[in-house]
Formats: C-alpha cells, structure tokens, sequence
DNA sequence: TATGAATGAGATTTCATTCAT
DNA sequence: GATGAATGAAATCTCATTCAT
C-alpha cells in the first residue's frame, strides 16, 4: 500500500527500497526471457523498473548477479517442495505421478516460473556455474524423487518392470516439448483449457500406451 | 548455391575458396554452441576458422549472415527427408514411429547437429525471423507427417484412439529431455550404446504404456 | 573560523559538532595520501571518518574542498612560525640553519605533515590553485627567509661567497631527497634516531664539504 | 620516410604502426604529467596522439598498461648507464661526482626525463609495484654507484670521512629541488644557461661546504 | 583473396552530488 | 544534524564493421 505511487507525479523515485531488489529481477526476467542475458542491457532493465541505471547497481553488484539473484529467487521453493510432497505422498506411484504433473502443469502456465529454466538452458554454455547450481537445487531433486515413485510402483507391481531412470524422460519429456514450442514458437495453446487437454492425452498415453491390445508383460 | 563447385572439372581435391565458407560455418556453430550468438565475437570465429576478422566478412556481409547461414544449411536436408520417407514409409505405425525414432537418436548423436535446434532456441526470442523460418521449414514438417503416421495408425486399428496432435510430444518428448539434460547438464549418455538402451526404454513405455494391465479400450 | 566552538560555555570534552570537520580531514589526508585525490572517492573518507556519504557534503560543499581544506589547515601555522622564528632569531647563520633544520626533521617525522606537501606535489598538476596557494603561503615563506639567513651569513664573514638563492637547495635538498625516499619508496629510516644520524652528517657536509683540505676562498 | 603523412589529408590513419605505440606513450606521458593518472582519460591520449580512443586500446590493453609502457620506456636505458659509466671512471671521486651532476642536469633538462620520476612520485602510493619497479630498476643502480664513489674518495684520502650513504643526498637533493620546483610550481631557470649557474654553485658548496675556513677534519 | 589497422557506437560500471526523511 | 536512496554524467573498455594495401 504504501508502496504504490498513489497520484502519478508526486513519488517518482524514493519508494521504500524494501520492493526494490524483487521489482528488480523482476524487469530482468522480463528482459533476460526477451533477449536473453547478453543482449540486454542494464539500461533496459533499469527502465522497465522504473529506475535509473546506477540504482540498478546500488541493489545488484553486476549484470551476472542479476542472473544469478534470478536463479535463486526461482529455486529456493523448489527444492523444499520437491523431496517432502512427491516422496511422502503415500497413495499410488500412478496418482504420485498424476500430482506431479498437474503441480508442473500450473507452474508452466505462469510465464515467470516457466521462464528461468528456460534461460538457464539459453545460457548454460556461457555460465556452467549458473548451470550446475539449477541442475544441483532443481534437477538432481525432482529426478531422483520421480524415479523413486515409478521404482516403488514397478516394486508394489502397479508398474510395468521399465527402467525407471529412462523412464522419467517419458514423464516429463511430453510437458517439456509442450513448453518449449508455446515459449520459443509461439505454439501451442498455454491456457488452463488447453494445458488440460494435454494432460488427459498425456496421461492416457503415458500409463496405458500407444498401441492398442494388452502389453506383453 | 553459391556455395557449390561452379564448373564440374577442378573438382579434385580443391579445398581452398570452395570449402571456406563451410569451414567458416563449422566455426560459427561451435563458438555459436559454446558462447552464445551475442557473446560470440567475429574474432573468435575467425580464430577457430584459422583465417583472420576480415576475411570473415568476405564470405558473410554480418555477424548475423553467420547464424542464419548455420540454420539454412542444416535444414536444408530435413526439409527434404522428412515428408518422403516418413509419410511414404509403407508398414506399420509401430514401425513408422520406431524408423523416426531411430533417425532421429542418430542425428542427435552427432553434436553438430544437435546443436542447432539448440541455438535456434537460445536465439529466438531475439531473432524471430530465424525461430519462424526454423519453424517453418523444420517443425512444421516434421510434426504434421508424425501426427498422420498416428492417425492412421488410429484408423487402422492398430493404435488407440488418442488425440494424434497432443500425443507427438509423447513420442519426441522424452528424446528432447535426454538430449537436453545432456547437451544443457552434461548429464546422460550419448553414446550408441546409451542411447540404444534409451530408445529401448523408451518405444515400450510409449507403445505399451507405464501401467500393468491391459488398457480400457 | 567557522569551526571554532561558537560559545565558550560548553568546551569541556565536546566531540560531537565541533570536532567533526577536523575528523573528517584527517580521513581525507589519509585516503589522499594512500589513493591521491582522483582514485579517492568520498565514501571511503566517509567510511574512514565512521560517517555518511552525505554527512561529508554536511561539512564541506565539495571533494575538492576537501582538499582545499587539508591544505589550508597545513598551512595556517607555517605562515606565522616561518618569519618570525627565523628571521628574529639573532645567533650564527650556522646556528640558524641547523635550527631550521631541526624543526623540519620534526615535521617530517609526522607522517601527518609530511604529507601535505606530497600531496600538493601530486595534484599540483590539475589544480595550479592549490599549488599557487601551497607556494605562496610556504615555499615563499620559508625559502627567502632562509636566503636571507644565508646573506647575513656571507655579509658577516661567517659563510663563503656563494649564491644564497641557490644554495637553499643545498640546505633543503637533502632533507626533501631523505623523505620521498621515505615515503615513496618506502626506504631509509624516519625513526628519530635515524633521523638523527641523517641530520648530523647532512650538516657536517653542508658546512664543511666533502672534499678534504681548505676550501679556496 | 613512408611514414609521414606527405599532404595533410589523404592519410589521415593508417600510418605504417610501426611508430604507433611510441607516438601513443608520447600522448601518454604528457598527459599524465599534466593531469596525473587517474584524471587522464584515455580519450584525451588518443586526442593528443591523433588517433581514436579503440586505437589506443590496439596497442595497450588497458590504461594502466601505458602508465607500465612509459616507465619500462624510461628505465630501459638507465640500467645500461648506471653502473658502467660511473663505476668505470677511473678519475677522481670528484670528477666522477661532477660527470654524475652534468649528465643528470642534462637529462633533468629534458622534459620527457624529467616527467617520469615525478610521474612515479605521483603514483606510487597506488601502484606500489611499479614504484617498485621503478626502485629496483633505477633508484637502485644509481644510488650505491654514488655510495661507491664516495667511498673509494675517503678510502684513498680525497674526501673526508663522512658517511656515504647519508651523503647521496647532499649530492643529488639539491638537484632534486631545483627539479621539483620548476616542475611542480614553475618556479626556477631549466634553461642550460640557469643549470649550469646552480650546477657550479651546487658543486662547489657540496666540495667545499658553506662555512668559510677549514674543517676541522 | 586476404589482412592489419582503424574506428564509431555502444556496454558495463563508477561516483560526486542531491534530497526526502 | 545525519543518512539511505537515487541519479546524471562520465570513464574504461569492447566489438562489429570498414578500408587501404
């Protein structure tokens, strides 16, 4: 409340600073996701947040650090989520995998979560430091949890005996795809509507298959 | 065009004005992979291609002329391949969809051909004429002939009904993860021998689905 | 005079207002003389004073004031005690210089002192104020007087026929030579001691040469 | 021959470079006398050198490289001097000591000389290594060959029996004044005429002292 | 064809200084 | 009086691009 520029004149700059840093990584999402690190300047992101160019560096020592302030904000949640909700879930692996996807579902359907990882692959090659920390804080805690559920579930006999490890990649794989050519090519069709109907094809297809008759095993 | 011998006669072993722009490209893709488009300097490129700055700009007029050189060439061979030996291939779906798969590991074994869809990714937010031409001549020839191979396979009889556009995810999903995890995390296994094993996996749990039983309909 | 405490009241063991202004030089003379004026930036004699940026502009309107002031507060008591102890002083031109000498030796082993004169040797450059102010108030205070010690010297018999004005380099050099060994390079000794023994032969050298035997004239 | 400019337009650039990174230390070295390192910008050295502010950035990597160029420009012949043409002369401690005086009057008569050593008095309290540099390279060649002379003048009963070490300064400090004050306040006669009247002054008062009679040594 | 030399146009970063509280 | 917040103006350094040879 006391935040907000109440006329449109008499604030201008002067806002509590407490906002500052978030409003901060916020205009450089935006601007990270469009033009990705490189070519964004510090100017543009100082501008869409409504700032000058040095008040940017009075929150963030550098540009990387805007990066990396960027990866942190988007992983500290995750990596408290992943372990506790998926590993403790106690109903079947198909219900677990179920959650998950809808969890994974509703985060991709907000641009500004489905953005980071998205620049984290666009500047992996450039940053392996950045790379390596998503990969530790994000990756290494949902696989290990996914593959858990389906090993449980190949355990209990509710799966079929696959390898869990390669399997995950079918799990994830058709939401990856689905992101990457709303994001990138602007296809695909990233309302709640939409996302539900390919989550109902996915599922289908992910638990009972392609092709028509009963499996072999 | 430009790019190739021009009478049918020198054709020997020439390998200096005829082969540079190739061996200039070969060196945009790899400074382009590992650093980005914006982080890539023209000297950089020039350093690998043995030659100097300015001898670069005497094969392509812009930094930029350099990407979408890469891209033109790589696509150029999709284009081709993907409506006639897909859409003409005679048996199966099961078969259809297991030949693509296969195409498809081969050529992301090789890294300078993984690379591109991965720097087309990286850059498209900056170079939209780029993602859509990509697009166009790529994605959306590929995609359309995989989601008739289903269709037909549905009509028939041989495959479940499922929504054939949502389900192409389903099938490139999981090699879009495997490739990704490798190329972003260096994570994963390239090799024949991996992505054999992969690919295994993978064509059961697509075709058969991850649940034990049979399916409902 | 604007830092003298205003009433005669309240003198006993004020810190606050009063002595501020003469803290905050001091953190000046010390960030100057380490950086020089330019690589100086007002937060670090801020932070070496325990204050604010801002209380900096509290007490002096600019950085180069700051400077102005520092010289300023050098040279306040060399203007008097220059004339007046030197030219009154009614012994032997030897005794004289030997006692001018002293005092400087003094001086010098101030660290806080000898500073000031470096640094005005440093930014002389950029501001030819400053150095006119620096000359002005001292060089040209204490260099005649000495001239004229020397003169007196010579009239009386007592010194050889020499050029005052230009054997104060005579006088002085060596001094000046002992301290930017000192303090540039930091070599040679400014402990009294060492200061001593430099003092001792300087004047042994100064008075009777290096050359053995009588000196013609 | 080639390389300079013939009319007064078309060559503008483009001159053979060989010349180049002299020409820019020249820019250099003036502008760091009169403005002091940090206050030079390396615009103004391009302006002076007549090049643009990228050329300078071809020929040295960073301004604090051209502070590095001049200074190892400076010493290079100075080390070669030192010890050979002093330590050599088989004259008397006198002679060698007057042969010192004149050649350093003569390089102190030159600007360009001159402006070194007040450029490393300047900037040593930032860049201790080149101060550093600037010591072992100089200062320390030229200082024990002094010493020696002295020595070897008591030891074989030329001079008296001062202490040689503390008597560098009597010999070369009245010449470091006559610098100082011409270079720092504009004060004083560099013109050989004015060098040659302090030199015959300086010398005979450092031989025969400035009391009149004989000393007692 | 090939390149060394040069530069204009920016990019990041710094800092003296101001001002509302 | 004291300061945290903010910024305009610059300074260093970079790089795509050009051009004479």
């Amino acid at each position: 409340m006391t935040d907000e520029p109440e006329s449109s004149e008499s604030v201008r700059f002067r806002r509590r600073a407490g906002a500052r840093p978030t409003e901060v990584l916020d205009a450089a999402l935006q601007c990270f996701m469009r033009d990705g690190f490189e070519a964004t300047r510090v100017e543009d992101i100082a501008k869409v947040a409504g700032i000058s160019k040095a008040t940017v560096y009075l929150y963030f020592p550098s540009k990387l650090a805007l990066l990396e302030g960027l990866i942190h904000r988007a992983v500290s949640p995750v990596a408290k989520m992943a372990k506790t909700s998926i590993l403790q879930f106690e109903g079947s692996a198909q219900d677990a995998i179920k959650i998950v996807l809808r969890i994974v579902c509703t985060k991709i359907s907000d641009p500004d979560v489905s953005a980071i990882p998205l620049i984290v692959m666009r500047e992996a090659g450039r940053f392996p430091d950045i790379a390596q920390y998503y990969y530790d804080e994000v990756i290494s805690q949902i696989l290990p949890a996914l593959i858990a559920v389906v090993d449980r579930g190949i355990a209990s006999g509710e799966l079929r005996d696959v390898d869990a490890n390669l399997s995950v990649g079918n799990i994830i794989g058709p939401l990856v795809v689905y992101m990457l050519l709303a994001t990138v090519f602007k296809t695909g069709d990233l309302s709640p509507k939409g996302l539900d109907a390919f989550l109902s094809n996915h599922i289908d297809v992910l638990f009972h298959g392609l092709v028509k008759g009963s499996p072999k095993s």
